[in-house]
DNA sequence: ATCGTATATCGTCGGGTTACGATAAGTCAA
DNA sequence: TTGACTTATCGTAACCCGACGATATACGAT
């Protein structure tokens, strides 16, 4: 047989657009996420990790929240002296807010 | 002790919004779910599951994918005969395209 | 009534998320 | 160097997600 696969052909992946969106709408997928962007966006510039004390999550948890948004490039951690001071990365956040608004 | 509770008393559980945008967030934290949508937008208004002739998934696969955007309200099955049409719920896009403006 | 088509649901598997406490690792001060 | 403090990581437990095939359900046509 010439023709063996029956789909229909025009099967499409997701495209680069689609995965960045998905990427950066599934690290502020969750309510803790929005708070830390929120919280940092407040403060004008950058902020340690009183997030902690901001929110009502054992510490760890929130490391763990700021581990995934430094991942997915909404956040960066600058390290000052024995803290760290974690701000918005603007620039991928306009990226998901253009994603988003283009929709 | 007068105070044996040393949390900084201004911890703040999510607001109403940062658990919308996280919700509507969360069901677009899918490649799969993204282009879902750009295909419902794409064909001006309804589709029904040749979605599932357009995406490499299994159709079990794409009406899981279905089922969460519908909980999330981002979009309407009605069923049409045999078959269902879903469209976009341009209300719960709006509002998603706002909380993330308003970030 | 039966068949074919379209869709949803079930059961399952592997892997990721979310939460925590406990522990490590780093920095500054004394 | 010891100690207080800040942050990250580890280990763990419960749960949710993403994928599939198989099966149920519903409708229209024959």
């Amino acid at each position: 047989m010439p023709h063996p696969d029956p789909t229909p052909d025009d099967l499409r992946a997701a495209s680069p657009s689609d995965v960045e969106l998905a990427t950066l709408a599934k690290a502020l997928g969750h309510p803790a996420r929005v708070q830390i962007i929120r919280f940092l966006l407040a403060r004008d510039a950058c902020m340690c990790g009183d997030i902690v004390g901001h929110l009502p999550l054992a510490q760890s948890t929130v490391s763990q929240h700021l581990k995934l948004l430094k991942e997915a490039g909404l956040i960066r951690g600058v390290i000052d002296g024995p803290r760290v001071c974690y701000c918005v990365e603007s620039t991928a956040l306009e990226r998901f807010k253009r994603l988003a608004r283009e929709l």
